[in-house]
Formats: structure tokens, sequence, C-alpha cells
DNA sequence: GAGTCAACTATGTCTGACATTGTTGAGGGG
DNA sequence: CCCCTCAACAATGTCAGACATAGTTGACTC
């Protein structure tokens, strides 16, 4: 009627476990994504691999459990890790391949931001098209009212963004639908809290902006085609800085 | 060498407390935001508004203090809160008229119907296109698994819905863009709730299952346009019968 | 050799406690 | 009367322990 005891402890991640006894206790100050990259580079882990689990990593790194929890939870919703209950947590991204130069967290982020990039472009694409057809006269004017006080601050040499982001609210308004503007601007939040924290602020868009007049007179004069051909071109400009910040495209 | 004892209790939120007592608890399958989504309707909150606190809703809502602060971290991360130590959470957005979150508001108004399809409709497309390019082998088997289940599941004349759903969200997978997935998921989450309860159940999209097998195949070998192609027309049969839903063109 | 099933593993959630910080309002001094 | 100080309060941040639930494994049975 007794069941067998079992004596063998399989341990899949070996690497990890391994590893994690190097691994300094968390002081002030430092981050808790901050030392999980630090073992998932010093472990070599690539995607599929465990993760050690989170009682042990919050005993190893000092911290509570809750901290460990909000952190991973975190990296699953940039898709980074996932996490089943019963099995592990396992790395899903791409995200220790290639370019050992940059270290771990600007390659983590440099994903999201591209990601979070893919998916602004048709929207962004799309504002454009609709507002070009369904602007009334009015909006029109000011759209290109914004564009020309967007190009006087940028050749002025001061901070553009603030008029930038005016000129293109002008145009989600002009949509005629709030919800490319609301989408957009959750998605222009984390676009920011991303590339601002690792990166500085390395005027992203910045060698785009020469096309936002033509864009905004193709908007005003109710050309499509000329008008998604402008963002178009603006967002590939931007993708390209993205990558190039990123070192080696993809 | 006494200090004075405070009898008044500020109580800022009054509004947010009063209506605590009305909102029914969790049952199974509802989310810990749809009911703070209703809270904050219910309480007419607007920016900078307080919520109640933490330990409240939780008791109130019958769930652990554990659920409400992963919910309200997440709509930290989007903006829609503020969150301060010492003080409260507050709102930060604007979401008591239109959000991704806020299907209940919506359902009034059949416009909001178009509103969302509109801008389903480029990131749907822009999903087809990456997983043309993007999916790996084993992806496109699976995508043209799915698409066979749907169709013998629709020709049975079944429930095909969930099928459907299946079927689009391993596209979504094959992207390599998480992101997609869950702004898409937003989006689908609003639209049903809005259709299914003013019009029933219409099987929107009937008209276009037809088309699901050539796109997936389109996708499955590759095919750039033809996949955006169909997808398009998709999303245009199905925005025409929104319309013809909804009574007279916009 | 294949299937069964119990022990194990790991995440999800609840509860209670304490730490830390913002807010408030009474009291004192000018 | 106004401003400043400061102690009590309020609310979130964090930790720790416990239980629930679901996936995984491997020895045993047939």
């Amino acid at each position: 009627m007794l069941r067998p005891e079992r004596k063998t402890l399989p341990s899949d991640d070996l690497k990890a476990s391994k590893v994690l006894n190097h691994i300094k206790p968390l002081v002030a100050g430092r981050d808790v994504l901050d030392a999980l990259v630090e073992l998932i580079e010093a472990a070599k882990l690539t995607v599929g691999d465990k993760l050690p689990p989170e009682v042990e990593l919050a005993r190893r790194l000092g911290v509570g459990r809750s901290k460990i929890r909000e952190a991973l939870n975190a990296w699953q919703k940039m898709g980074i890790v996932v996490r089943n209950k019963g099995a592990g947590t396992r790395l899903a991204a791409e995200i220790a391949s290639h370019s050992v130069h940059m270290p771990l967290t600007m390659k983590l982020e440099a994903e999201s931001l591209l990601r979070t990039h893919a998916v602004r472009r048709p929207l962004e694409i799309e504002a454009v098209r609709l507002a070009t057809v369904e602007a009334t006269d009015q909006q029109r004017k000011v759209i290109l009212a914004r564009m020309a006080e967007l190009m006087a601050v940028y050749e002025a040499g001061e901070d553009w963004r603030p008029a930038d982001h005016r000129f293109h609210n002008e145009i989600f308004a002009a949509t005629g639908n709030p919800l490319f503007g609301q989408l957009i601007a959750q998605i222009q939040k984390a676009f920011q809290d991303i590339y601002e924290a690792p990166f500085g602020k390395p005027h992203l868009g910045q060698n785009s902006i020469v096309l936002h007049r033509p864009m905004a007179e193709a908007i005003a004069s109710g050309d499509q085609i000329s008008a998604v051909n402008y963002t178009t071109q603006i967002m590939d400009i931007v993708e390209a800085e993205v990558r190039e910040i990123i070192g080696a495209g993809k």
C-alpha cells in the first residue's frame, strides 16, 4: 500500500541554480530586474530554459517573494518570460543570442522598443489615412498650424517633442475616432518609459522631422496616397533609428 | 504633554466608498479590473479622484489584497492610475468615457462598434502580414490546422467562434510580438461585450468565413500580398455587417 | 513496454504583520 | 491672525508563512 519514496532530484535547471551561488544579494538601489539579468547572463540561459523558482530567487537575492513576483510578472507582460502554475518560469524571448558587447538589460528593453514600434506603426498610418479623409476644413488648418509650430521649434534648436506630440494629437483628433488617440497614447507612454531609461534621450525620430511638412500638407489637401506614403517613410526612419541604437539589426 | 486626539475622519473619497456598498462580490471568472471599472463608473470618478484603499477594495470584492495590488499595478503601468505610498491611488487618465478597458460605457453607443472596428482593422492586417513573414514552419502548420478545425466546426453548423478565436490567436502568436495579441484581445473583448448585448448574437463575420481558408494558405506559403489582401477583404466584410446591423451606414 | 498514480515541484492566492511615507489638524509662538 | 511644528493617522510597499491548484516525474503494476 505504501507508495515509493523519491530520492533523486530531477533538476532541469542546473545551469541556473549553479550560478545562483555567485550572485550577490541586492544592495540598496539595485533593481531586482538587474539582478535577474545578471543571473541569466551568468548562467547563459537561452530561450526555453527554466529560471530558478521564486522562493529560491527571493532567498538568494535577499528580498521577499512579492518583489520577485512583481518583476517576473512585468517581464511576462513584456513577453520576456512565460510563467506556468506547476511548471516553472521560462525564458520566452530571444534575448541572449548576439552582440555580447551590449548589456543584457539594453537588449531586453530594445526588444520591447521594437515590439512597441511594430504595433504603433500600423495604427499611426491608419490614423493619418483616416484623418486625410475625414478631417474638417478647420482641422486641416489646425494641423498645418501645428506643423509650422513644430518646424519653428525644431529649427530653433529647442526640444521639439512637445510640439511633435501636439501635432500628432491633432491628427488623431481629426480621425473622428478617439480610440486611436487613446491607444497610441498608451503605447507612446510605454515607449517613453522604455527608451528614456536606458538610452538617455536620444531624440528618437529626429531624422524624420523634415518629412512632417509634406505629410501635413498631404493631409490638408486630402491626398490620401501621399499622406500614407510619407507616414510610412517616417515610421521606417524611426524604426531604423531604433535598430541603430541597439546595434546590429535583428 | 498629551497630544490631542483626532475624532474627525477626513474622507476625501466619499463618492467611491459610498458606492462600494452596492458592488457585488466577484464571482468566478469575473475579472478584478472589470469590478474596478464598474466601481469607477458607478461612483462617477474622474481624473484626480481617489480610489478606496486596497484593503477595503479587497474586503468588498471578496479577494485578497494581492489581487487588488496586481490589478492596480497593471493600471499604473498603463498610466490609468497613479499610486503613492502614504497617499492613495488616484485616477490619472480619462477612462470614464472611452477606453478599451471600459466596455460598459461603450455598450450604449452603437457607433463605438464601428470605431472599435476601425482600430482593430489595421492591427489585424499588420499582424497577418507579420505572421506571413515571421512564422516558423511549425507555426505555419498549426495555423493551417486551426483553419481546418474552424472550417469543420463551421460546416457542422456549430458555434464556430471559439475555433475562430483560436485561429486568430495562433496568427498573433506567429508574429513573434505578444503586444499584437494583447491589444487585439482588449479590443476584441470590448467588441464582444458590445455586440452581444444589444444585438443578440448575430454571428458577426459569418460572411467572411469562406475567406479564411485562402488567407491561412497564403500565410502558410509566405505570400505576403495575398495574405494582406484576404485579410483586408475579411475586415471589409465585417465592417459591412456591422453597418447593416446598426442600421443606416454611419 | 505502456499506463497509472502518488509524491514532488512551482506558481497563484490569501492572511497577517511591520516598514515607510504622505496627509492632516491641533497647538504654540510670532 | 498666520505660520510653523509635530504627533497621530492613513495608505501603500514589503516581507513571511500558509494553503490551493496545476504540471511533472518516476516507480510500480500489469
